[in-house]
DNA sequence: GACGTTACTGTACCATAGGTAAAGCTCGTC
DNA sequence: GACGAGCTTTACCTATGGTACAGTAACGTC
């Protein structure tokens, strides 16, 4: 998917200022915007210079997508890990779902300040700035989340035949939803304590859709 | 709350200049942005030069307050007429909001496009670039949505006590959660009925806490 | 009809940021 | 010792936001 850069084994010095780029350049898109965040100012906090940047980088697009990828990755890491965390302590698949919600809950709860957002919604409210690969990698995200989510309430389901009809690709969608905007929520009111919350509620919704 | 300027009539030739670069302005930024929309853009569509703006502007972060003060107002007034409307057809509160959501399911579902998403999104995820009024601005309006609907959901609780106890605030927040992230994954996904679809199930949820 | 104000235009100019082009240097590996 | 990766140096171009200020046409007021 991206380059063959990390096959071959890195060379010679430095062999971590791109990692120190996106590092940097991460932080600060998350503090204070994409746009907000100089090249000049990446380079001067990781000691090269601006050439140095372009090198790496085609240009502010590339490290807008790198960012993304990086971001893509580890979120799916992150939700695989809590899955198969919740999955091993249940069998039943929606106990096991509210126990992951929990967890998620707890995580997102325990993030040092107000999480100041997540990369993809960052980027996509500036997606006009950007060529069309961010976009497409955004949306791909975005749908990988529900088909995650709607296979897991296919499950539920199946054990737990709710009493009315459900959106079953909205209701997967909802968490998502709740996430983005509980980062834009929670920026706006400096608040972190919002998604969590919001989090909560949804399990309280999915509980309440397939109680027995 | 803002300059004295809609008191006294408006004089002069071009009286809605500042209005014509306000809708183009509002229109440009919902469609790529705060940042890609630039000042030039502007005065080039309205017809004026640079120097025209900056008579209307101090500055761009003056164009954005003034933007997100319209937005502001625009969207008090379309929540109160939606209540209103809801309220005259019902007598009970639980009723009555439930209407109310179905009918801005509606209103969502019927706009045009995907609605570009919100102005105050746009912002917030941009406001380092601003003053801290626009940061303010914008907590200000979400919390009235807040008020505005846990004061819905007090008259509600009173008449339909619900079976578990109920974080009323987050509820309260939920809606607005839901616009909000609705409007992101709308626009990563191009796909305009999501938002609705979400408003829908916030509606569910509301009946399945609160249902005799 | 003089006068002041509003709503601009015109000109000139500055700083910052993204971006390009190309030559050179330096360290580690083969 | 050659070669290439990972830079530096220098120079320069463009777009955009923003400032400063002088001038001017239309209009309302007295």
């Amino acid at each position: 998917m991206s380059q063959s850069q990390s096959e071959l084994l890195p060379r010679r010095r430095s062999i971590d200022t791109r990692k120190r780029l996106l590092d940097l350049a991460e932080q600060q898109v998350l503090a204070k915007g994409f746009v907000a965040t100089s090249i000049e100012e990446l380079v001067a906090g990781v000691g090269i210079t601006k050439s140095g940047f372009f090198y790496h980088f085609k240009d502010k697009n590339d490290l807008a997508r790198a960012l993304l990828e990086r971001h893509i990755v580890r979120e799916r890491e992150l939700l695989d890990d809590l899955f198969r965390r919740a999955d091993e302590l249940n069998d039943d698949p929606l106990h096991g779902f509210l126990v992951a919600l929990r967890l998620f809950a707890e995580m997102m709860a325990a993030l040092p300040e107000a999480h100041p957002g997540c990369i993809a919604a960052t980027l996509c409210y500036q997606d006009q700035l950007f060529d069309r690969t961010i976009h497409e990698l955004n949306a791909q995200s975005v749908l990988s989340w529900r088909v995650r989510f709607r296979e897991r309430f296919a499950r539920i389901v199946a054990a737990y035949p709710p009493a009315e009809p459900v959106d079953l690709d909205a209701l997967a969608d909802m968490m998502s939803t709740l996430i983005e905007g509980g980062l834009v929520m929670g920026r706006a009111l400096r608040d972190p304590s919002i998604l969590p919350r919001q989090v909560l509620l949804f399990r309280d919704f999915v509980r309440l859709t397939f109680r027995p």
